[in-house]
DNA sequence: CTTTTATATGAGGATATCCTCATGTTTGTA
DNA sequence: TACAAACATGAGGATATCCTCATATAAAAG
């Protein structure tokens, strides 16, 4: 019924670049891919914009990226690298920190980190995407987010830590989500309110 | 650049039907685009898909609906319609009771809608809906959670009571979203979590 | 019954997108 | 320098979608 999907399939791989200029080219590629689908969104994004808008001819584009797939699946796992490298580097930061301060700390990033980058939202929220893929990336996140509040002092109860990290993943995108929703008189008091909620919440929990 | 966009312009109207059968093949139409939209999302519908899933011809749908836009629109607004009806019925079942009735009770009954009706997080939330439009729907259904809280008995503090409606709508989006997200295992540790955070801030408030 | 208006229908025009491919150019290497 | 392999390029084929339109039927009006 329709083109171009593939959730099990998409049987053609991707050519991986050896020489330097390829790989220049593959990141001039995806950071094209990035304004594109920040702009239009995954589904209205076209090939043709995003060669353009990285100086390459489409040619070019499908030498390393056979499919509009290929393109997303790359720059989602880029962007999933660098998250995952932040929240390290975080949590190397603020441990033994308590859990107000590193709660604090992690949404001010993770959620400018989604602010600067919206062509993750978009590429990790289309339809195409394997929800397998999804999910594993979700898990992936929460992982770290379950790190950090591992090492937190006075410690948080054993027992929620898995719900919370849950919880606190899908509050930075409703925070990350609400700038664009809202105006700006019902958004700085809600975002407020949010973590006035969360604290609350989590200061009971702790000690 | 693109073919089927239309945020400020698209002078085209939609005719109204004016005979009993055409108030039929409209309602029969957009029950066959609430389908479609549901399960391939706005962008990667098809006016055919949804005129045979409604037994309708595609003329038939073009006679009522010059474009796709006008399809999403029209859904859009029906869902709206509906939505604020069941909030303000469930404003009469609830008036006086204390906050957290209140609140379960709609939580209940929105994320139900949401659940039994995924067409309308598809079409609220296209890449071609009006901000304006957005903003409206978002802001009318803000206005019954307000009128939901005012009713509340003891009352909650009047200052808080419009970033409250706006968290409370923002989670109720989170619990059906997250229905799809994360497997059993995360999901229902995570809906509990949230509903004793949002409860146990409205008791610090209220009373 | 006749006329007029609303509604129904599906072939096909216009367009846009994905992707291929034959050919040319650069880069690394022997 | 000479050769091979990686990379570059853009015209155009295949396809799919949106939407139009000429024509046909049902239903209300006179």
């Amino acid at each position: 019924m329709s083109s171009q999907n593939s959730s099990p399939p998409a049987e053609k791989t991707a050519k991986e670049p050896s020489r330097s200029r390829g790989l220049k080219r593959v990141s001039a590629l995806l950071d094209g891919a990035s304004a594109v689908f920040a702009e239009a969104g995954y589904e209205a994004a076209t090939m043709t914009q995003i060669a353009a808008r990285a100086g390459a001819s489409i040619g070019s584009l499908y030498q390393f990226f056979p499919t509009k797939e290929h393109v997303a699946a790359a720059l989602h796992a880029r962007h999933l690298h660098a998250l995952v490298g932040m929240l390290d580097l975080l949590a190397g930061e603020v441990r033994g920190q308590p859990v107000e301060a590193v709660v604090d700390a992690l949404f001010a990033r993770f959620v400018t980190y989604l602010e600067d980058n919206p062509a993750f939202l978009a590429v990790g929220e289309r339809r195409s995407l394997d929800p397998a893929v999804k999910k594993e990336a979700r898990a992936r996140l929460r992982g770290r987010i379950v790190a950090l509040l591992g090492a937190v002092e006075p410690p948080v109860a054993e027992a929620r830590v898995a719900s919370l990290a849950a919880v606190i993943l899908h509050l930075i995108r409703v925070a990350a989500l609400l700038r664009a929703d809202d105006d700006e008189n019902v958004r700085a008091p809600a975002i407020a309110e949010l973590r006035i909620m969360l604290k609350g919440h989590l200061a009971g929990q702790g000690g």
